[in-house]
DNA sequence: ATTTATCCTACTAAAATGGTAGGATAAGTA
DNA sequence: TACTTATCCTACCATTTTAGTAGGATAAAT
């Protein structure tokens, strides 16, 4: 029961560009990967998949610089997650598709499925400008 | 994030268990095996570590079999999960010892602490008495 | 023309996962 | 007493996941 690095750098660098907003600042991957102790290259894929997740836009192409896509408040915990795993399924069988041997008598998935929403409404709730006021 | 088969067996191992209480038949580390779709080889290293833990006692010596060594309501998935795994931590900087490369800087270890606590509440506020009484 | 930051894909070492295998031990059975 | 069989215990292993590294193409600014 792990949340892997992706998912931890990614929430730093957006927390990160939220607290940019405001500023007309580029912030170059460069930046970001010197900040967050992680080499460029590794920053490079984490960037991409938040792009890809339509979470941040590079402003002005080459030489410019990265912004989030969205306010803060508009950003949760649960999209940056998103933005490198599939959704949130503690057990296989709780995905779209999964199934366990045990079938219909598994007497577990409902407690399964309890937790399963605990976490993500967790993650849900919690945006961007809720940790950045947690970090003052 | 998921749970592993060791946990999710583990816990399938001990409803069965705990539906037994309050009758004298004997399980057998073959039955469970059996019921739960499990070789009997594998099951052998989960009830392992579920006595080891102190969650199940073997009654009788060999050609006898398994029962709970507390009743149900004394049982939270989380000591069954802990029967298998460290203490939770979903990210390793919240363990003993374990730090990250931010140090005190990092302004997310505050959200993810939180986090962690929610789940771990839900399994220790989860008992197999409960869990008995999600099945009917 | 050159620099350099983004973009994109492939590869890889190490660790975790989900088991299997082999055999020792001891209790019940014939 | 000999035999069966269920528990007990340790080692091993194939596959997958994780956490990156590496190489180079592209395009914008200087």
């Amino acid at each position: 029961m792990k949340f892997n690095t992706k998912t931890r750098y990614g929430l730093r660098t957006m927390l990160e560009l939220a607290n940019n907003v405001g500023n007309d600042e580029v912030i170059f991957q460069k930046d970001i990967a010197e900040n967050q102790a992680v080499s460029v290259k590794y920053l490079d894929q984490i960037i991409a998949a938040l792009k890809k997740a339509g979470l941040v836009v590079n402003v002005g192409g080459k030489k410019s610089g990265y912004k989030l896509n969205k306010p803060p408040e508009d950003i949760s915990v649960y999209d940056i997650y998103t933005a490198f795993e599939d959704d949130l399924a503690i057990i296989d069988c709780l995905l779209h598709g999964g199934h366990c041997p045990k079938g219909s008598k598994c007497s577990l998935k409902g407690y399964w499925l309890g937790l399963n929403q605990v976490i993500r409404s967790n993650m849900e709730g919690t945006n961007l400008r809720d940790l950045l006021q947690k970090q003052l």
